[in-house]
DNA sequence: TGGTCTTTTGACCAATTGGTTAAAAGACGC
DNA sequence: GCGTCTTTTAACCAATTGGTCAAAAGACCA
């Protein structure tokens, strides 16, 4: 085995799986190099050698689950739509952006710590492809300040605040916890309402 | 030696601050189990048994690094006075986490770090005197917003996003680097006039 | 200059790390 | 039931980890 490319049998692809599942709390949690093989080995419920047969070692592991979530992270974004009307587009984008920081908060923090250590691995990715994402959707922005659909504000510090403020709530989550109180169920529910109401009316009282 | 309490001799004091200062850069950087002692000693430029003679031991620097760190981490929230200027206060506020993010980007990310691990070394804090004082700042917030000083929005959210969206300039530094191309200088007065014009106006077109 | 206290380090240690190997145990078609 | 291929693991391994120790090297003052 150990081939990455295709793989064949049922059972291979559902162990890849239940690997790389258990590879991305590990990695989510403690990073890179705060990882072990031991312990992914341990929450996958199999030995470090049969884990090693199914992946290279432990960059590959690392190296699949950031593939996989480059792939998806930045779908919102490209979903802005150009024709769409101004407001609704950004108002949807932001509540995409706050559903995935909800079902994807490992993911989140997968993509956290690897920024936060300086991006080694992903440096390229930001610098191509994503730079070049975040520039089209800026021409976009621009255009709608242009024919006054919304405030003339600088558009790539405009997307960093929708990052922002989205992705706080996986990433900073113990955090939110510990203030809001152990288990606010209507956390994203406010989160939503809050964030429509500063990005489309700001602290202005009405 | 080996006890924290009291550093006496001018070289004791210089040595220890000397290790701290390299162990930000390490701990910032990869996080606490992702950090080696080694790399601390070498970064400091002193052998590790000399670093281990002046700490008692990786746990003991990191936890001084967090002590000092939550000691001012929330001085400029502390300064919010209930007795000044909604708006001016609110603003003032914001200027002062961007500062912070700008000037004490490694303590940024060593919070960052230890809050995306689930906060294991600060979890009492946060719950505690970090709760607390939000708390005490959101009654603030809402006798503003009765007042009719600021528009009706949730305060806790509110604390959140400014959290987020200045925190996310060093956190997430790379990241901005890469978007707005290497060395962009004006990136914080920009950024500080974007979030001016996003807490006050939102995107309303004016 | 000698004596004491502080500071520094080379050599070492047990535990953990990522990873290998060879052989055992299953799975599966016949 | 048999032969082959896949899957699993016990037993290792070299390198790195956090940490110790005893002795050397400085600092400082009489």
């Amino acid at each position: 085995m150990k081939d990455a490319t295709a793989p064949q049998t049922r059972i291979q692809r559902e162990k890849r799986e239940l690997i790389l599942e258990a590879a991305l709390d590990v990695f989510a949690a403690f990073g890179f190099r705060g990882s072990t093989l031991d312990q992914i080995a341990e929450r996958a419920g199999i030995s470090k050698p049969n884990l090693l047969y199914y992946f290279e070692g432990k960059e590959a592991i690392h190296a699949q689950l950031l593939a996989r979530l480059l792939d998806t992270w930045l779908d919102p974004l490209r979903e802005l739509n150009p024709k769409g009307d101004a407001r609704a587009e950004i108002r949807a984008y932001i509540f995409r952006k706050l559903e995935m920081a909800r079902d994807y908060p490992r993911e989140s923090r997968l993509f956290a710590n690897e920024i936060l250590q300086g991006a080694p691995r992903i440096g390229d990715e930001l610098a191509g492809p994503l730079r070049a994402l975040v520039d089209e959707k800026v021409t976009i922005l621009r255009a709608w300040m242009a024919e006054g659909k919304i405030a003339k504000v600088d558009p790539y510090h405009l997307i960093f605040a929708i990052w922002a403020t989205t992705q706080h709530y996986a990433d900073f989550d113990v955090q939110v916890r510990a203030v809001l109180g152990r288990d606010d169920e209507a956390r994203f529910h406010d989160a939503a309402q809050f964030l429509e109401q500063l990005f489309f009316a700001g602290l202005d009282p009405r």
